[in-house]
RNA sequence: GGGGUCUUAGCUCAGCUGGGAGAGCAUCUGCCUUACAAGCAGAGGGUCACAGGUUCGAGCCCUGUAGGCCCCACCA
């Protein structure tokens, strides 16, 4: 039966089917084999609550991309996958779900809320791989992992101890970001900063005099942009170096409403500039008063509750929202007369990236990271190479970090998570922190324990992912062979999340590197550059694109003109284009299949026919090319320009050259020889070309590589093609070179002189060279069939030609074509003029550059041959042009 | 305040270690040529933001200027 494929590509009749080939076969699977090279990917783990959006699709086209490249070059390739428990966001959306029913987070209780989340896990959590699968993606789903499973609760436990023990994780209180709509603390990564109209309020509180009488006339006014935290104020400050305020030294002020007395401190944080140069201090409430409170031994007093309500130290305003109590004392302070003025100011204000509440600074008991000494090999690491980051300037984002890096606050008042392995002894209070939960305590002897109430940071889990997901802390030999991993693949916006936790986390506890090499990806914005986001609607839903034009399509779109760490806006246009690439190698094939007898396979196993023409030698020198510029890209992590290529070669190369050049050949079947060689050529190319797009456009090329070998045997484990010398024609290149810039040179010409297609015409070819009318009597058929021409002739001289013909001037010959009742001799002398003139200035940019002796002398000398050669050409092609003017203008 | 980055054809973007400016889309012209009209052939369109500098040679390296975007810090 013969091989036929439809019409046009129906992605949607082949993604699935290939998709559950690949799964049974077992492709994807990555076994330890001492015999072959490991190349190891982690995928990062996408949340459980989370929709493929087309972040995740770019991340995971170029995994898979690389993954794909490597399996079939021969590597162990395993793509670890695995998801993310993402504490708050499933929290979160699990809190909602029991809202629907009316049921209380805290009504509920600990165990039976984590329940529903498991289940919740179990029915959703799926979600997102069965998109990943979609997209293609090679993943190793035997080995799924999740960030909670019972080994990276192990492997969590045993670091948080391990660290402990060390001194690097301590508790502390401190001042930390607080969201009150999640009542959890967070870290200061996950601290978003919104721009935000606000007030400056101008307040003024009463000097109290040395002998302890409250002045009715002396004020010391400041201003602040959150008047409710007053409740908490514990001193004024101002700078030493301030004179106005010399008088005021060892005096207090009364805090109004609250009728506490506040010392005036002095310190240099206050700066002079800003304002009245005074600051109200509410250590419980600023990070910077907090310090400010530390060095002047200030109380400090916590005005708020954990849902930013006042609290009982805020006396009659107790209960209030944080903002109606903001209102209630401005109106007070007016009415005490100690309001000055009311301005608009514009200011950042903290807001959590999760739900963009405003945080609140408190002081709390938390757990942090101490990052001073872990963060020294991270640093080291990048700093000398032992990382790459793509694109290098990656590397003083990551440094601006490392450089500032504070303690990690690492708690979180949360339930769904990783529980911090730490014991409180109910009876002496001493902590315990150890993996399992201890029986005897070791101050007291009593045995009575309850375990911290808080969660970890779902960021410390994840930093550990590149080696929990191998086995550790098991010492396994998928942890031995497969780590450390060779590639990370990520968005620029979790550097601080994630990268920099993961490679920290790493040499504390690998004692190595987690990837060698980091590649970053931009973000995907909509048509109009802005960011893809749910309250826009902007969102293109990558799995409507699979739908509509296939995986293979949205893939090529996301890599094409994609340049590492860059932004890249996504819109339909480009996303048709795609699918046009993909339909045109479906119907080359197509072609190819149609013109291969019933039955037959590929005959691509076989060893090149004897018959090999100049043209087949032409495509297979540049398939040979390709192949070797391609692998070169592609090992640098040139993603969007190795497709590229591909792509010209097939498009314009393959099918608008090499295919329209052998047709003849294919239908003239007299000559076997010449026939067998073309169809040799034409399958030897495509399966070539299409292992190159593979795993760019994983289910496309493996259709047709199917069908065409008529095999089960998959492209994504077929050899990567590489470079031969015997597909070396370096001659036979130039010599299809100079016939197709004939043929363009004819159709131009014609073009312009408005002769229809139909019309055909005899050409001439004149040269004075052997070789080169030898070059162009082998490729007579080529103007014949894509030159319109009826018949050619190559000669010496210009016997036969009428000197009005039409010419196209080439370096080596010129092609005359006689359309005498066409030509219009003034123009065609306009139009060689103009050719002339073009040439007169490059030649003259060669003539300089070779005249120049500071270039002889200093350009490298494959440099001054090529120009050389260049100038050889113009000047060949100059010349003949100045002949055949004078001839035209006799 | 600190740092990064961008400014290349009408639009969106490539341009890898400095050596004759590219792609897709859009525009114009001609073609339903038996793989493909989701196609074929041809054309037009760029002082590579501006000003200096280094170099035999700069879109690419250095300095400055203008404008845009991003990250970090967070002066109440």
């Amino acid at each position: 039966m013969k091989k036929e494929l439809a019409k046009t590509y129906d992605p949607k009749g082949i993604e699935g089917r290939l998709y559950s080939k690949w799964e049974e076969k077992k492709y994807f699977h990555a076994e330890v084999d001492k015999n072959k090279t490991p190349f190891t990917i982690v995928i990062p783990p996408p949340n459980i609550t989370g929709k493929l959006h087309m972040g995740h699709a770019l991340d995971n086209t170029m995994q898979d991309i690389l993954i794909r490249y490597k399996r079939m070059q021969g590597y162990n390739a395993l793509w670890q996958p695995g998801t993310d428990h993402a504490s708050i966001a499933t929290e979160v959306k699990i809190i909602d779900a029991l809202k629907a029913e009316g049921i209380d987070k805290r009504d509920l209780g600990r165990e039976k809320f984590l329940e529903r989340a498991w289940q919740w896990k179990k029915e959703y959590g799926g979600t997102i791989i069965s998109q990943l699968k979609k997209l293609g993606s090679s993943c190793d789903w035997d080995r799924e992992r999740f960030t909670m499973d019972d080994g990276c609760n192990e492997a969590v436990n045993e670091v948080f101890v391990k660290m402990y023990n060390k001194g690097y994780i301590y508790k502390g209180s401190r001042i930390v970001n607080w969201c009150p709509i999640c009542k959890t603390s967070i870290s200061d990564a996950e601290v978003e900063y919104e721009e935000q109209a606000g007030h400056l309020w101008h307040i003024k509180y009463p000097v109290i005099d040395v002998d302890g009488t409250v002045s009715k006339t002396e004020f010391i006014e400041f201003a602040t942009t959150r008047p409710e935290t007053m409740l908490g104020d514990t001193a004024v400050a101002v700078n030493p170096d301030d004179d106005r305020y010399k008088s005021f030294k060892g005096k207090k002020v009364l805090l109004p409403i609250v009728n506490r007395e506040l010392p005036i401190v002095e310190d240099s944080y206050v700066d002079m500039e800003f304002g009245t140069g005074v600051v109200k201090i509410t250590p419980a409430h600023d990070p910077n008063d907090f310090e400010v409170g530390k060095r002047h031994n200030l109380e400090v007093i916590n005005i708020l509750n954990d849902d930013a309500t006042i609290n009982s130290n805020g006396g009659k305003f107790a209960g209030m929202d944080r903002y109606a109590a903001r209102e209630a004392i401005v109106k007070e302070l007016d009415e005490m007369g100690l309001l000055v003025k009311i301005e608009d100011y514009s200011h950042n204000v903290g807001t959590h990236d999760r739900c963009h509440t405003t945080v609140e600074p408190m002081v709390k008991a938390q757990w942090f990271v101490k990052m001073d000494e872990l963060i020294k090999p991270a640093v080291k690491a990048v700093k000398e190479g032992e990382i790459k980051l793509i694109p290098p300037r990656m590397e003083k984002t990551y440094f601006n970090w490392t450089d500032n890096i504070r303690d990690w606050c690492i708690s979180r008042q949360l339930w769904w998570g990783h529980r911090i392995p730490a014991y409180y002894c109910d009876d002496c209070g001493e902590v315990v922190v150890s993996k399992e939960a201890p029986t005897v305590c070791p101050k007291c002897g009593k045995n009575h324990f309850t375990q911290d109430p808080d969660t970890l940071d779902t960021w410390f889990s994840s930093a550990l992912w590149p080696f929990e997901t191998l086995g550790w802390p098991g010492e396994t030999e998928d942890l031995k062979y497969f780590f450390p991993t060779d590639v990370l693949v990520t968005g620029y916006d979790i550097i601080f999340f994630w990268v920099i936790r993961m490679i920290f986390s790493s040499y504390e506890n690998m004692g190595t590197f987690p990837f060698k090499t980091v590649l970053f990806h931009g973000l995907v914005r909509d048509s109009q550059g802005r960011k893809m986001s749910k309250s826009l609607g902007n969102g293109i839903d990558p799995l409507d694109i699979i739908e509509n034009y296939g995986a293979d399509a949205l893939r090529l779109t996301l890599i094409t003109g994609n340049a590492p760490g860059n932004d890249m806006r996504f819109y339909n246009e480009r996303v048709e284009n795609s699918r046009n690439f993909a339909n045109k190698v479906w119907n080359a094939s197509r072609f190819i299949m149609m013109n291969m007898e019933d039955g037959e396979k590929s005959a691509i196993h076989q060893p090149a026919p004897a018959g090999l023409e100049p043209v087949d030698k032409w495509i297979l020198s540049k398939l040979n090319n390709t192949i070797k510029e391609v692998t070169d890209n592609m090992d640098h992590f040139e993603l969007g320009i190795a497709v590229q290529k591909v792509y010209d070669f097939i498009w314009d190369e393959f099918c608008d050259w090499y295919i329209e050049m052998v047709k003849p050949r294919l239908y003239n079947s007299d000559n076997k020889e010449s026939h067998k060689a073309a169809l040799w050529t034409l399958q030897t190319v495509l399966i070539n070309a299409l292992k190159l797009l593979h795993p760019y456009m994983p289910f496309i090329t493996e259709e047709i590589f199917c069908t065409l070998q008529d095999e089960e045997e998959s492209i994504m484990v077929s050899d990567w093609p590489v470079y031969k010398d015997e597909w070396n024609f370096a001659s036979d290149e130039k010599a299809i070179e100079t016939i197709k810039e004939a043929v363009r040179g004819i159709r131009n010409v014609r073009t312009q002189m408005n002769v229809a297609p139909s019309r055909k015409a005899k050409v001439f070819v004149v040269s004075d060279s052997d070789e080169v009318l030898d070059i162009f009597s082998t490729g007579k058929l080529f103007f014949e069939s894509l030159a319109y021409a009826s018949e050619s002739v190559c000669q010496k001289n210009k016997d036969g030609i009428a000197d009005d013909a039409v010419s196209v001037v080439l370096a080596e010959a010129t092609v005359y074509i006689p359309f005498s009742d066409l030509v219009d001799i003034s123009a065609e002398i306009e139009r060689l003029t103009k050719e002339q003139k073009k040439l007169e200035g490059e030649l003259k940019r060669s003539q300089n550059m070779l005249s120049n002796e500071k270039f002889l002398s200093k350009a490298p000398a494959e440099k001054i041959a090529e120009e050389k050669e260049k100038q050889q050409k113009y000047q060949q092609t100059y010349d003949q042009i100045t002949e055949r003017l004078s001839q035209l203008q006799k």
